[in-house]
DNA sequence: TGATACCTATCTATGAATAGGTAGATAAGG
DNA sequence: CCTTATCTACCTATTCATAGATAGGTATCA
């Protein structure tokens, strides 16, 4: 976080573009080399082994995704526009091929180490907490339909996301998401 | 298909181990090697390039699946039971860490040559067809709402199962993906 | 003068892939 | 029915490129 500097931030930026479009084992150091401009043995400086990489990655994407939500809770004021916010979101990366880091870090998950698979799992319990949270707040004020179970739909919603991402891709179809997601949202209503 | 020998199936049972543990780009022919019992131009010589390892693990998987879906619709009655084996199927494969080919290969897309892509597409549509029917059936007789859309939900079940076996498995909570698709299965009716 | 942020140069291991050989089965021809 | 040729299914050995990683040097700045 803010123990990186630029260059640090920059090779974690290509090391993310690389992981959302071939997986984390199909990109190399050398392949950041040419990206960033920088040598190997400087990547290798800030991040001694490959895996300390995807720590990191993973770690600034989670943190970034929390600030994300804790900005939506303080400046959209219904649950519903800030379901909306997330989703245009999700569809807006979507359509730029820009899959979930967390999800696409999830696919290659047996090549992680344990540091990594933790603050995944952080990542989708705060997701889905989130969701959920919203979920019942829109229920409170009637936006949401009571016969909605606020957890398992988080849970629900989440999942689908994550799948229908890659989905989305491997169709070509950004469009397909983007009806994907506004239908889940009109069922809670 | 019928062109694979006894070895080349042994070789791509190997091959699916690791693409659904690790990732197709995580390993190697030398894993291969050991695994199976063979040396790497040995593989070579039944998948010259590893891409067209990929590409006939994939035709493999689709055309199974394609009958397993097939063996359903004649050997279970209704919608609901059919629905119900689909189910158990990717439930029971979720507790053996054994997650779904077609998903996990989607996932290391960059790295596939466009056959590949075309059989995961292809094996996506005909998935969610599958879903759709078993829907539309399951509404004439009368076991499923008719507030549910069959081609949508139909997509948004599929996109949950494939997003919910990766969110599972990072959480090592198989029974969270029980619940989300026994929870899903209930809302549709 | 020592920490920071890079570099050059290099190592060892491994990657995918190929060349070329061989044992054994099958087939074909005289 | 024996020989020659061809095919299948492997093998050994090797190539060339790249992988991740390290040692050690240098410029800059505090």
């Amino acid at each position: 976080m803010t123990q990186w500097n630029d260059t640090a931030h920059r090779i974690m930026d290509k090391a993310e573009d690389f992981i959302k479009t071939k997986g984390f084992n199909a990109f190399s150091f050398k392949n950041l080399q040419h990206e960033v401009g920088i040598k190997t043995s400087s990547v290798h400086y800030y991040f001694p082994v490959k895996t300390d990489l995807a720590n990191a990655v993973v770690e600034r994407f989670f943190a970034r995704h929390k600030q994300a939500l804790a900005f939506l809770e303080s400046h959209k004021r219904t649950p519903t526009e800030r379901f909306n916010e997330v989703a245009k979101f999700f569809i807006m990366n979507a359509k730029k091929g820009e899959l979930c880091l967390g999800g696409m870090l999830t696919s290659d998950l047996g090549t992680l180490d344990p540091k990594a698979r933790d603050i995944l799992s952080e990542f989708f319990e705060h997701f889905e907490g989130w969701i959920e949270k919203q979920i019942r707040a829109g229920q409170k004020s009637g936006a949401f339909s009571q016969k909605v179970d606020p957890s398992h739909t988080a849970k629900m919603f989440v999942a689908m996301l994550e799948g229908g991402m890659l989905i989305a891709r491997v169709k070509n179809k950004p469009d397909y998401y983007k009806k994907l997601v506004k239908q889940f949202i009109e069922h809670m209503q």
